[in-house]
DNA sequence: CGACTATTTGAGGCGTATCAAGAAGTGTGG
DNA sequence: CCACACTTCTTGATACGCCTCAAATAGTCG
């Protein structure tokens, strides 16, 4: 089954609209009320949660064709911003509901949505609790390079910050690591674009997380 | 919705079948076929990851009610061991399977459960990322306090390990922060037993959080 | 009681954070 | 196209929170 595949055709046919964000809008607030469901059509967006003192936990990036703000409380429980410029589908999420009281195969579709929500929040809390930075930072460039579907170049919509704030890291380890990466020939970077990345020994790297 | 009552409903409707487990007994192992369903009817259980060098990430406890065990895919990504003796119903995943295909109502109720566990997820996410150790020692607590019915005393069913491998840090740190939490005043422990504890100002607690 | 496990406490080390500064990259207006 | 301001990224020096190792104490169970 194929969740996110089926997931569009839910926005086709209950007539989604399309909006776009610049980088670095806000798409919905945490606490906001629930009303909309999007799913990521060009860019990429973060949703974290915030605590006191300036600190943040990105629990997702969502990519091309990742569905984003559904809930089954009444409101967010995230902030969801656009981290470049963004265009997505929307959809009510009340028309999404109304469907899928009558539609079986609607709520199957959000039940598989939440379970590899669900799935990718589990591996996370592993490497969260448990790996050190630099398990953390391969683990992260493999996840990027499976979801950006193994491209020549990775190119990262996000900056330094964005990985550290998501792997509970700060700005300085994240570069620190990539740069200890690059120096043992692992990776390397594209000139003049520290966000594109070649990764040069996938199989060397799984073996580091 | 009561996600935990509806479940309850459902093994009962089903013919579920008991089953005893001893302290430490392992319920079902990780990368295991997925055929069953649990719900805690006595006792405790611990969820949990592996990783070499003997790091372990517990994801989830589950209590009285809880229901765990519940898949997706094929196999099972933790394993479930019994933390204290443990009394658990189990349904045949099959059997559910094929009323989920008939009753849409049990459909709800698998998707309830799992937004359920994806929201604890996302929550735990932040504290693991984001909390020192203080922090979240008193989560920990207050979590345990909620989900036990805010009782006159914490009667906590799992070891200082269970909780350091929960919480992301080692037994010591979480016996320190123990200490210190009980040199301010703000709980004790009763006599003879360093896991029945008493909070003495849930207040003060939930501010240091 | 005696053996064992769980917990606490202390001393010291390590990994990551913090603070600081400079380099690299980006965007804007001329 | 360049000049300038600004942000992002890197690198170095140092600090500190939590981990590691070790040993004593408390609790459990035969």
């Amino acid at each position: 089954m194929n969740t996110v595949a089926q997931a569009v055709s839910i926005h086709a046919k209950f007539g989604a609209s399309e909006t776009s964000f610049r980088c670095g809008q806000e798409i919905h607030g945490q606490g906001e009320p629930a009303n909309y469901i999007y799913e990521v059509q060009r860019g990429a967006v973060r949703s974290y949660k915030a605590l006191s003192g300036g600190r943040r936990q990105i629990c997702a990036f969502h990519l091309h064709n990742d569905i984003f703000g559904w809930e089954t409380g009444l409101s967010y429980r995230f902030t969801a911003e656009a981290i470049v410029d963004t265009t997505v589908l929307v959809v009510r999420r009340h028309t999404l509901e109304y469907v899928a009281a009558t539609d079986v195969k609607v709520t199957r579709n959000l039940l598989s949505l939440t379970a590899k929500s669900l799935e990718h929040a589990e591996s996370h809390m592993l490497l969260l609790g448990r790996k050190n930075s630099l398990e953390k930072i391969v683990a992260f460039l493999l996840e990027m390079d499976r979801r950006l579907s193994c491209p020549s170049v990775l190119a990262l919509p996000m900056t330094r910050r964005d990985m550290a704030d998501y792997l509970g890291l700060t700005v300085e380890t994240v570069s620190r690591d990539l740069s200890q990466l690059r120096a043992s020939g692992l990776l390397r970077f594209l000139e003049n674009s520290q966000r594109q990345i070649v990764l040069q020994d996938r199989e060397k790297l799984q073996g580091l997380t």
